[in-house]
DNA sequence: GTCTATAGTTAGATAGAC
DNA sequence: GTCTATCTAACTATAGAC
């Protein structure tokens, strides 16, 4: 594996991966994936994967945020739980907004490969999220009815959502709500004050 | 269109529902769906349909919650802000679980035809999501820092999230937690508590 | 390692008998 | 409306010259 062959290994995985992203996966072709890489015939590709299936699993392997992720599940701290859980959500948001890409990409795995390679994924990163959670779950301002399972599917399932409207909110269909616009950084702090604290003012001042 | 027509219409959409949830619309082909509808040939399918993509949306559209949607949204009501959010949870979350299926489709839909079908479906729901909304506001305890688009966002995000760690939930990956398995309403009644009063209880027994 | 050429298969769609 | 038969085009993958 010489260095020239190793920079077009890399340039049929881009390739591969904005294609695989634009169509999905049956949709592209070898030959488009070729193309795209540089080459003007389709069997370039196999001196690099053994076939169509291989290249996917490379892209998903290449795309998969684990360098910027595992740091901040390992080591994201806080004087609260508050604090915690915002520098958790401050930091967990944008990396996975910045690789949505990755997100597609796992879609495609769900449809075409009843989600092998996310499986995989999830078992790489769930150990970590375990851990960030039992430092969460240490300090006592948390509720203790809230069961620890529960607290951590709100908190992924707040992150999905998030990454989710984030797409469908790009769709031209959303335009038309009647309220102005809110940009930057006000999306992400409003939800995390409500996963903190709610969306309710409790009469009494007294939650629960 | 005779009665025999009607039905065999149906038995195409529902064979062909089926095999794109499972294998995408690319990977299935007209001649699978004509088998599964119970046709010798794929000639009889465009009697029915003009093509593969009228197929699609014609599945799309039947599968569509709109009969169970949109009645709560337009009627779901509460003596608190409390009682309407947890109604309207409560009603929204079982009718998309039931329709896992539908949000298939929607995702399969996002990635072959950039969300035209999804789009138009977002176009119908919204101004019911928007009229159950201003109910909402006109409650004294929602927060009054909080903006109408991000409190809609944080409820559409949790929404969404929860139907996906549904999905994610039933692979395989994450049978390894730590903890015992929460069953029933319980995962449920802990996320609308969770968006209503938040998961920390503020030193001060107080909000912000 | 990259090319030309092609094998072998399958795709969506159609013509025409019944 | 459903069938047989078939068209054209595209697909993944490979063999072999260079």
């Amino acid at each position: 594996m010489s260095e020239e062959t190793s920079s077009r290994r890399d340039a049929i995985l881009d390739a591969a991966a904005q294609l695989f992203q634009r169509q999905g996966y049956s949709a592209t072709s070898m030959r488009q994936i070729a193309r795209a890489a540089g080459y003007e015939a389709v069997a370039g590709l196999y001196n690099h994967f053994p076939g169509k299936e291989d290249i996917f699993a490379a892209v998903l392997e290449r795309r998969a945020p684990y360098d910027a992720l595992l740091p901040v599940l390992e080591n994201v701290t806080g004087d609260t739980a508050e604090d915690l859980l915002q520098n958790l959500l401050r930091a967990v948001i944008p990396i996975m907004r910045e690789r949505l890409d990755f997100l597609q990409l796992i879609l495609i795995d769900l449809q075409e490969f009843d989600g092998r390679l996310f499986s995989s994924f999830l078992q790489q990163v769930t150990p970590h999220f375990v851990g960030m959670l039992s430092r969460l779950l240490s300090f006592p301002e948390i509720r203790p009815d809230l069961k620890p399972q529960i607290i951590l599917r709100a908190i992924v399932s707040v992150i999905i959502g998030y990454l989710f409207t984030e797409i469908a909110a790009s769709t031209p269909a959303l335009a038309h709500l009647p309220f102005p616009p809110v940009v930057g950084e006000a999306w992400l702090e409003g939800l995390v004050s409500i996963l903190i604290h709610g969306m309710t003012v409790s009469p009494e001042g007294k939650v629960k």
